[in-house]
DNA sequence: CGTATTATTGACCACTCTCAAAAAACGTGG
DNA sequence: CCACGTTTTTTGAGAGTGGTCAATAATACG
């Protein structure tokens, strides 16, 4: 486990005067989209970038939000805790995804980097004057929150009402789905989390994700190259399978 | 099953200029809290109110989103389904409950009275021109979201993490939570909704919550007087059990 | 009251979990 | 580059929680 200050150890905040968002690889989807230049530089007056190792905890549940989020470079998990230790990951983020957002209070899950991350961090009280000038941010935000909402509802869907199969379906047309929107390859599919991070997002044991994974092969529906990667070589099938039908 | 435009037979629309946010009710827990006078003044200009049977549908997932609504009176239960039929309720709702958020496209979700409903409704294509004029209402719209979101992360641990007797006793207590909000009384609860409600809202099947609370009541630490009302007779036992502890 | 609906209880079953071991992948230092 | 230990993944055998099917009981409603 990575001592909790490592987080701290390696930021690497760079000046605004140095304009990241001039080079942002993820402009198109992420936060930013659908603001004006002028808009932008007014963000990037207030923004920080950050390097985390892999394995390294961004934030915490419970802990005070002072920053939100928007993810540059990486992979990141969102998790919840039982006090016995049983844990229910929410989201797998990557880049272009927004998170830690909270307008007071603390934060809900979370946060821990499975690869090494870049990502801009937005210091909420900084943020709160620009939202009074710029109240196209603030829309954006909304926008951003009720997507998150209408994904979060799937979610449960799947938790509440899907069987095993259909689960892990789901997760690979997800990760497809969400591959193809960063440009990526819809078909090998990199899957940068572990099967222990899987079971835990699709509320699964370890053991039932590699027989479903397994057994799946076996079904001519994917290839599995190696565990960290995934060819989909059967989609409206997969469809079919995570949809139930 | 209600007909389709069973909503629409029923609807009866306040002409704003009668004021009815001036009688409301649940103007301290609602949409409106934190508002001005005169702001909710702008807002009463909008705002229709709509009276629903019970059982009756307030609106279907994947319809075009024209209204959002917060609730005076009654309960409303949000779900979505699967293509063969199982579903997930992804909310209870209670008067002061927003519900409907969506700042373009179609509902996420569909949106259903458990009992008879009376609730503010306001078009979506009204409110953008005053998301302009008073940003306030937009930053209120955004932390309703990012309150729905820790709510919606809370039920994902619950449906992924949980087993029967904690979703049981989780649900319980956030009902008694929830009345002891709006002022009611925390322990004998009302509980609006069937088994089945309580099954898809928990993931599990009807017999298993029907078992699940008689073994409750076996154990003392509820009391059932009829299906439609709990006594909770041991809270601290009960947020044991829902914890895992 | 009789009928329909909903809730409870019972018997049995299966999907997924648990526990355990083997296999594969990974990292590290010699 | 290989040998070694560690971690992760896969596979197996068995068990248990919650599901399915079915019958009874209670409740709501004409």
């Amino acid at each position: 486990m990575p001592p909790f200050d490592q987080v701290s150890e390696r930021d690497k905040v760079i000046d605004a005067g140095s304009h990241p968002c001039g080079r942002c690889q993820v402009g198109e989807i992420a936060f930013c989209t659908g603001l004006t230049a002028g808009e932008v530089a007014r963000l990037a007056t207030v923004v920080g970038q950050v390097h985390i190792p892999a394995h390294g905890t961004i934030f915490t549940e419970g802990e005070l939000a002072a920053y939100m989020f928007s993810l540059t470079i990486g992979t990141v998990k969102l998790y919840k805790l039982l006090p016995d230790g049983r844990r229910q990951i929410t989201a797998f983020l990557f880049p272009g995804d927004f998170f830690g957002l909270a307008l007071e209070g603390n934060y809900a899950y979370s946060a821990e980097a499975l690869t090494p991350v870049v990502t801009c961090r937005f210091p909420r009280r900084k943020l709160d004057g620009l939202l009074e000038d710029v109240p196209r941010i603030e829309k954006r935000l909304l926008g951003l929150a009720i997507d998150e909402l209408a994904a979060a509802h799937d979610q449960m869907l799947l938790l509440g009402r899907k069987t095993a199969r259909e689960k892990v379906a789901s997760f690979l047309l997800m990760i497809s789905r969400r591959a193809e929107r960063r440009g990526l390859s819809v078909s090998p599919i990199a899957l940068p989390m572990g099967r222990s991070d899987i079971a835990d997002y699709l509320g699964l044991t370890i053991e039932t994700v590699s027989r479903t994974l397994t057994q799946m092969k076996r079904d001519g529906v994917i290839a599995l190259p190696d565990s960290g990667h995934a060819e989909l070589r059967d989609v409206p099938e997969l469809k079919r399978i995570a949809e139930g039908a």
